[in-house]
DNA sequence: GGCATGATGCTAGTACATTAGCATCACGAT
DNA sequence: ATCGTGATGCTAATGTACTAGCATCATGCC
């Protein structure tokens, strides 16, 4: 079975994906953690039986720790989140990073500290640079 | 029938979540448009029934664009991105704007110009000064 | 008019996501 | 030892997302 592009919740049901979404919140989870965490949360068995489905088809895997399993996504949180981010700028900014980050300076939920905005404006500038280079 | 928070969708199916996708991405869009867009692409019919079920829960509406329907989201967009925005923030970048920016500088389809790489240093300059000001 | 084209509305099925309940097992306390 | 607690694995049933096909209607052309 070759290592699928599971990077991507777009073929993923409802559950599955705000399932899939917790897991990525928190890198390792369990079971009563995510159940607490899901909208109109489902039985906890429900929740069980999604994860068994989820791990069978290749999204999550799960470690012991002490008495109960954690789940893991399976994906490297890297490709994960480029490929969310990508997704995010085509489907609702046009690939425009600009209005991107005009939307997230207003939305943050602890707005960005001023180390902060400086390191972001660092990075940008890092990017000219770069650019004017080649 | 009050406004619902139809901005978010994390109560769709699969199928769903994906026209809407296309829907937001275009703004205005047949229901060919859509098929044409979607991964492993369902009949025509098929889309139109999705379309159909869409319209009845209040996530689209349509106008009549000549021979044809032309279908919009009926949310605001403003607050679609928002919430999306919020929503890949708080999933994949615990609450951090800097590692998003940082992400998607990495990701951008078309590296953004150094005009556009200005504009969002202004941008966070202003953030900041605002800021300060407080 | 009659016919082809291309749209919409509907209905009935199918597949699959989603759910609950139960059987089992490990462990600690009585 | 046995009982209670809290975990997992499984199975069967339900709901609903999803699909296809057909009937209908408007329009333009022969």
């Amino acid at each position: 079975m070759p290592t699928h592009k599971h990077t991507d919740s777009t073929e993923l049901g409802r559950r599955e994906r705000q399932i899939m979404d917790v897991v990525h919140r928190h890198g390792r989870v369990t079971a009563a953690e995510i159940r607490d965490e899901l909208p109109d949360p489902p039985s906890y068995s429900a929740v069980r039986g999604m994860l068994r489905l989820l791990e069978e088809k290749g999204y999550v895997r799960h470690e012991w720790d002490g008495p109960r399993y954690v789940y893991l996504p399976t994906a490297d949180p890297e490709r994960v989140r480029k490929s969310a981010v990508r997704h995010l700028l085509r489907t609702f900014f046009s690939n425009s990073m600009e209005s991107a980050v005009a939307a997230m300076l207003g939305v943050a939920e602890q707005p960005p500290s001023d180390e902060e905005l400086r390191r972001m404006a660092k990075l940008i500038d890092e990017a000219r640079r770069g650019r004017k280079k080649k």
